[in-house]
DNA sequence: CCACGGATTGGCT
DNA sequence: GCCAATCCGTGGA
């Protein structure tokens, strides 16, 4: 897959519903450029975090220093940091002041894939399971794609983090359920994943396998 | 000012 | 399945 043929998405595209928005970033490719090349993946898991009636979002109690980003209006890259260690990127939607974001929890690897690998492991041979785990949790995206508090406010329409094109999967192929690691607004249904795909971060013990 | 706990991960039982 | 790691944003006092 090469990265050069698709379509940067639009600004347009992050200005509408975080819900509809979330479920069409599946499919499409999340890229950061590395020097010279480009590291690539598939989006296949994510969650709509909606600051106006969700208390578990970042935005729910208004505008802090660490939140403003989300402020911003769609089209920017809201980072933070988190357990002490981990950071996680979210993809900011909706018009300014909405407080409206999605996390990428999950994508499949595609494109620089060797350098994801030393980015994440620090070494350049790695196991089949190993592959698997690179980027199937938002923490370990965050690390095989380099992002870390600096592209905290970056915009989605620049050259350094951006979001390319793809067509919109069939309802049919996408997963709806309650979002994981929170501990407020736990029963809201927003979190969206590719059904079957096994980049995804964890399913529902009814589709594990035994 | 300070205590709490988190949109996680990986290692160990 | 359980829990420590590790730090700083946030909220209550």
């Amino acid at each position: 897959m090469k990265i050069s043929v698709h379509k940067k998405v639009s600004l347009k595209f992050y200005k509408r519903d975080v819900l509809l928005i979330a479920k069409e970033l599946l499919g499409k490719y999340l890229v950061r450029k590395a020097g010279k090349a480009f590291i690539a993946g598939k989006i296949v898991e994510v969650e709509a975090y909606d600051g106006t009636i969700d208390e578990a979002s970042h935005t729910y109690r208004g505008k802090t220093k660490r939140n403003q980003v989300m402020f911003e209006g769609g089209g920017k890259l809201y980072v933070y940091f988190t357990y002490g260690m981990h950071f996680c990127a979210n993809v900011v939607t909706g018009k300014m002041n909405d407080g409206k974001a999605i996390l990428i929890r999950a994508v499949e690897p595609t494109e620089g894939i060797q350098q994801m690998i030393i980015n994440r492991y620090g070494k350049e041979i790695i196991s089949e399971k190993e592959l698997i785990n690179l980027c199937n949790g938002p923490g370990k995206v965050c690390r095989a794609f380099n992002i870390n508090v600096n592209d905290n406010g970056t915009k989605l329409t620049g050259n350094d983090i951006f979001i390319v094109d793809s067509k919109n999967l069939k309802p049919a192929s996408i997963s709806t359920g309650k979002r994981i690691g929170i501990k407020k607004s736990v029963d809201l249904p927003w979190r969206y994943y590719i059904t079957g795909n096994k980049f995804v971060s964890r399913l529902p013990s009814s589709q594990r396998e035994k």
